[in-house]
DNA sequence: AACTCGGGGCG
DNA sequence: CGCCCAGAGTT
């Protein structure tokens, strides 16, 4: 049985089509940083669009600005990021969240730069190869870049795509049901302010809640018709959080040095920077530091910090010492008393950042 | 197919 | 406080 409230004709979508150009003239973001500009190469331009792809990943434009100005300034080229250091390609991304793609942007800037001369190519296969690049972000740079007619089905146009058929399908059926209506639709007139077309409409009318009054389609829209406007698309499945304690040490030496280390862990913050810390409250800090003098110990307020999939609850301790040593162990583990002018050249994670401003401010 | 990965904004 | 945002890699 279909989950369909009514079959889609072909002219539905084109008449859809139509109307959406014609709002997007009017209407659309034209001024967004990583548009195609006259005074960057081509090869740049395509660069850009990649570059925002990457970060508008479960990101929102508002926020993806500052960094991509940023980002292009120190980087301004493909070779320039492929040949940075990835402590810089990771510093100018702290705070964007979702880590593993500077890594994989940096390792796709260095795939590209030895096997395509440091060109992105016309080519949906190949691009689809590169680190970090899944079929949405390679059909995005394919039509927004190139002008070619590749349909991309991000949160946006799954939604928009969704009540224009009045598709009810759970959120894993889904993209699959739609996928024939998305290249549809791209493969009509102007791919590359199609595909912008359809993300701004998703963004900015045909949102969660969406404001039907002042759409185009509102006449013609079976989902509205149907009032099913709340129940599609369907609404995912929550995932189960965990709830993890942390209990960050803070050690400040008489010259206000803190100990400080990257992460290795292959999971969360990889190669990021923290203070080292506990699994449970430090009990006794001159047996587990034995060659220092604590001057202070001040716990400082707890607070929470929240991933996708993880509650952290942080406690953390702020101990003030003395010691002749560069640097202690702590469980085991060698950590270094690093200089304020060091450590906030790197990237840290957002708890350390807070952990910072809160010593600090 | 399910799970993992951050942080910000908003109602 | 819960949900979502221009998703992709791993298992």
């Amino acid at each position: 049985m279909s989950l369909f409230l009514a079959p889609t004709t072909g002219e539905t979508l084109r008449a859809f089509h139509q109307q959406l150009m014609q709002w997007f003239d009017e209407h659309g973001r034209h001024d967004l940083p990583w548009k195609p500009q006259d005074h960057y190469t081509p090869a740049q331009n395509i660069y850009h669009i990649w570059l925002s792809e990457i970060m508008l990943q479960q990101t929102q434009v508002a926020t993806v600005i500052p960094y991509f100005f940023n980002f292009i300034e120190q980087f301004p080229t493909i070779n320039a990021l492929a040949d940075a250091e990835i402590e810089r390609v990771l510093k100018a991304w702290e705070g964007l969240g979702y880590y593993a793609r500077a890594r994989n942007l940096h390792q796709g800037a260095q795939y590209v730069r030895d096997q395509f001369n440091g060109e992105i190519p016309c080519d949906f296969a190949a691009i689809e190869s590169i680190k970090g690049i899944g079929r949405t972000t390679a059909a995005a740079i394919m039509s927004q870049g190139f002008n070619r007619p590749f349909a991309i089905l991000d949160g946006n146009v799954k939604r928009v795509m969704a009540r224009v058929t009045g598709a009810m399908h759970p959120e894993k059926q889904l993209e699959k049901v739609l996928l024939p209506f998305a290249y549809m639709m791209s493969s009509q007139a102007r791919p590359n302010d199609y595909t912008q077309a359809v993300m701004d409409f998703g963004a900015t009318v045909c949102t969660k809640q969406p404001k039907c009054t002042t759409c185009f389609w509102q006449a013609r829209c079976i989902t509205l018709q149907q009032q099913q406007v709340a129940m599609i698309p369907a609404k995912k499945i929550k995932a189960v959080k965990k709830d993890l304690e942390l209990f960050p040490i803070i050690v400040e030496n008489q010259r206000g040095e803190l100990l400080f280390h990257q992460r290795t862990t292959e999971t969360i913050w990889h190669n990021l920077y923290e203070f080292p810390h506990l699994s449970s409250h430090l009990l006794d800090i001159e047996e587990m530091m034995p060659n220092v003098t604590v001057i202070e110990s001040i716990s400082l307020p707890r607070f929470k910090h929240v991933l996708t999939h993880i509650n952290f609850h942080i406690e953390p301790l702020w101990i003030k010492v003395t010691t002749d040593d560069p640097s202690i162990t702590l469980n085991g583990q060698c950590y270094a008393f690093t200089p304020r002018a060091i450590y906030e050249t790197y990237a840290k994670t957002k708890p350390t950042n807070d952990l910072l401003d809160a010593i600090h401010g």
